[in-house]
RNA sequence: CGCGGGGUGGAGCAGCCCGGUAGCUCGUUGGGCUCAUAACCCAAAGGUCGCUGGUUCAAAUCCAGCCCCCGCAACCA
């Protein structure tokens, strides 16, 4: 498909600061600067937005937790992302934060028209309310009449926030699915939303009073309250093109499409639909033109499950998927994460499979085939040899090929499906591969009376390497660049000359070996033993020398700051709702502390008690499901199984232990 | 009843929406080729499409029920 007019506007979700960039984020990313490039690539005017989200509870929860400002953390972590994508390559427009003016205004003038327009009200929200954990809880939520967290009894109150009325939106956005059947797509996720539908759909709060929170964008209409994350965040959108006004608003926003990863998936097929079309009526359009203000389509896709196992006690595995980047280099990665994963569908990362799709699919077929081709193309000069002028059936397959791969990358395309463009692309590297075999211009080299087809084999693989040059320039730009070079195409790569015929003579083509070096298995780290899978798979996958090495040595002074000591497990019981965690009161002499512990898989809560272990006394506390823990139990664990710390020989409850 | 994904040759996955000879990649086996990165090309072997029932001339595909795995929520402090 043709993006109408030659304009189109991408958009990735801002991501929200409380974590660093990890491999989801990584994919929407690339996902979407893959798709920029294409349209780039296809001459359209393109604009591809990225950014941050940054207000909220968690962010300034985390920030006083850090002892910084909120911007300040904000700033920091803002910019990890910008570093990632940097480090990636990736070629977005504009990267919009949150806490910018512009973004700011933008919600403020919205606010501004929905109070204007009657779209806002002032209600009461009353719910079942936990101070400890400083938020409501819903009635499902709610276990025994206590909080799930705390155990403890909530507390009926009411607080005022603002309302959008959304519930009046719902027919409308349920017509409107019916009736734009591609707006969301895969279709799975239509249904899903449809599903969601078929329910009562409540108005949607959209404030937060500053007596909860402060770090949000002020209500323009009322100081007592800031704007909930969800509303701020989804209009950066529109505020990045200068809406209402810009003039970037009317070029790209008739254009747009969303890319999102399915953990969203309701804020913008269910809210987002719905702000906007109060919005355009909010702006006084005609009731029939308002539907104009809503996405042109919301692509989503699914999970990454990291080595088909559970985030490992010791490190993260994230930060090793996009370790792999540096490792095997940026087309690499690339190239993995979007065949890999059917766009839609959730998908497994790990080492072996990503080393298991370069060595096959880029050093095997596409590598192979520029060394082949560029070293036959190599050997001979280029005005030497004028070509033959009559194609063979071999010759015009080839050609057919690569029209059809440039239609079906299109149509792929045009739907996101990422897996289905690059395999279209594949298939004609192996149309590609045969030919030669089937040619063996190594033989007609030897002829000199074959000297005539012998050119217009070499003219046939030139024009393939050009057409594969651009082709995969938005999946693979480093490469792809490469190989344009090598045959002598110096032209920044359009769509548009990614047709065969278009040279007439030899290029004088420089040989181009190693492109995508193989990786031996072995060396990527120890392959997983037959049959083997799940964590053990991960941990191998981890690989090399990094494996179990301690960073760096620790002087006996930074040793000693850990406060380690002998303490009796007085009680034991399990974390209601809780997998992983026991909840243990330990001795350490004096008064008994809570410390929670990750081994409810491992051990049982009566098996502990009376036993004397090893905890970190002076870790600094933190909560888990709510619990405070004040300490940390030390426990050993290799290949699935787990040991906690107890003494050889007495000792009494709060002995140090250095 | 928290939300979601999945079960298809040895491994990893498409196909399912819109029913009609079960497809791809890797691996295995045999052959070819020597331009090329132990690569490339050809061929072969290998599948009760989780189970049960239903709809249908026809079910991997539609419907109902069941079994099993895995993510996330919300957890290794």
């Amino acid at each position: 498909m043709r993006v109408a007019a030659g304009v189109f506007y991408l958009t990735t979700p801002i991501y929200y600061i409380n974590a660093p960039p990890h491999l989801g984020h990584a994919y929407t990313t690339i996902v979407g600067d893959a798709m920029a490039r294409w349209h780039r690539l296809a001459g359209d005017r393109v604009f591809f937005l990225t950014g941050t989200d940054e207000h909220g509870d968690k962010i300034a929860q985390a920030a006083t937790a850090a002892g910084l400002t909120p911007q300040a953390l904000a700033d920091r972590n803002s910019a990890a992302f910008r570093a990632a994508w940097k480090r990636l390559g990736i070629t977005y427009d504009d990267f919009i934060r949150t806490t910018e003016p512009r973004h700011a205004a933008v919600v403020q003038h919205i606010l501004r028209r929905l109070q204007e327009a009657g779209e806002l009200y002032l209600g009461k929200y009353g719910g079942q309310y936990c101070f400890g954990c400083e938020r409501f809880y819903t009635d499902k939520e709610i276990v025994d009449g206590l909080c799930p967290d705390h155990r403890t009894p909530l507390t009926y109150i009411e607080e005022e926030n603002y309302f959008f009325r959304m519930s009046a939106y719902q027919d409308w956005l349920v017509g409107y699915l019916r009736a734009h059947p591609d707006l969301i797509r895969p279709e799975r996720y239509r249904n899903e939303i449809l599903g969601f539908l078929g329910e009562r759909l409540q108005d949607l709060s959209i404030s937060r009073p500053t007596s909860r929170l402060q770090w949000g964008i002020p209500l323009p209409f009322d100081d007592r309250f800031v704007t909930y994350v969800w509303f701020d965040a989804l209009i950066n959108y529109v505020s990045a093109l200068d809406y209402p006004n810009g003039e970037r608003f009317r070029t790209f926003w008739p254009h747009v499409h969303h890319l999102i990863g399915k953990d969203i998936l309701k804020p913008h097929a269910v809210y987002w639909p719905c702000m906007l079309k109060a919005l355009a009526r909010a702006e006084g359009m005609a009731e029939d033109r308002s539907d104009a203000l809503i996405f042109r389509h919301l692509n989503v896709h699914g999970y990454w499950n990291i080595g088909g196992g559970k985030m490992s006690k010791s490190v993260g595995n994230v930060v090793e998927a996009l370790a792999l980047s540096e490792k095997y280099g940026n087309d690499a990665f690339r190239y993995f994460v979007m065949r890999e994963m059917v766009f839609g569908l959730d998908a497994d990362f790990s080492e072996e499979a990503f080393v298991g799709r370069l060595n096959a699919d880029l050093a095997n077929d596409l590598g192979n085939l520029v060394a082949r081709a560029t070293t036959l193309l190599s050997g001979v000069a280029p005005d030497d040899h004028p070509p033959s002028s009559n194609p063979t059936g071999l010759h015009h397959q080839v050609r057919t090929a690569s029209e059809e791969t440039r239609k079906a990358v299109g149509d792929a395309m045009s739907e996101f499906a990422f897996h289905k463009a690059l395999a279209s692309i594949w298939g004609f590297i192996g149309e590609v591969n045969r030919y030669v075999d089937a040619s063996q211009p190594w033989a007609l080299a030897k002829d000199p009376a074959k000297k005539p087809e012998f050119n217009r084999v070499l003219i046939t693989l030139a024009d393939s390497l050009r057409f594969l040059g651009i082709v995969l320039a938005p999946f693979l730009p480093d490469a792809a660049l490469k190989i344009r070079k090598a045959v002598g195409d110096n032209r920044e790569p359009e769509l548009s000359n990614a047709v065969g015929e278009q040279i007439s003579t030899l290029p004088r083509v420089q040989k181009l070996s190693g492109l995508f070096p193989r990786v031996d298995q072995k060396a990527a780290g120890p392959a997983a033993p037959e049959g083997m899978a799940g964590p053990e798979t991960a941990r191998a996958a981890r690989g090399g020398s990094a494996e179990g090495a301690p960073p760096r040595p620790v002087t006996k002074d930074e040793f000693s700051r850990i406060d380690l000591r002998v303490a009796e497990v007085v009680a034991a019981e399990p974390v209601a709702k809780s997998k992983k965690l026991l909840k243990l009161s330990v001795s350490l002499g004096g008064e008994p502390r809570t410390v929670v512990a990750g081994i409810a898989e491992h051990y049982r809560a009566e098996e502990l008690v009376g036993k004397k272990v090893v905890i970190v006394a002076n870790l600094e506390p933190a909560r888990l499901m709510g619990i405070e823990s004040r300490g940390m139990l030390l426990a050993g664990s290799a290949e699935g199984r787990l040991a906690i710390l107890i003494l050889d020989r007495d000792l009494p409850p709060g002995a140090r232990i250095t």
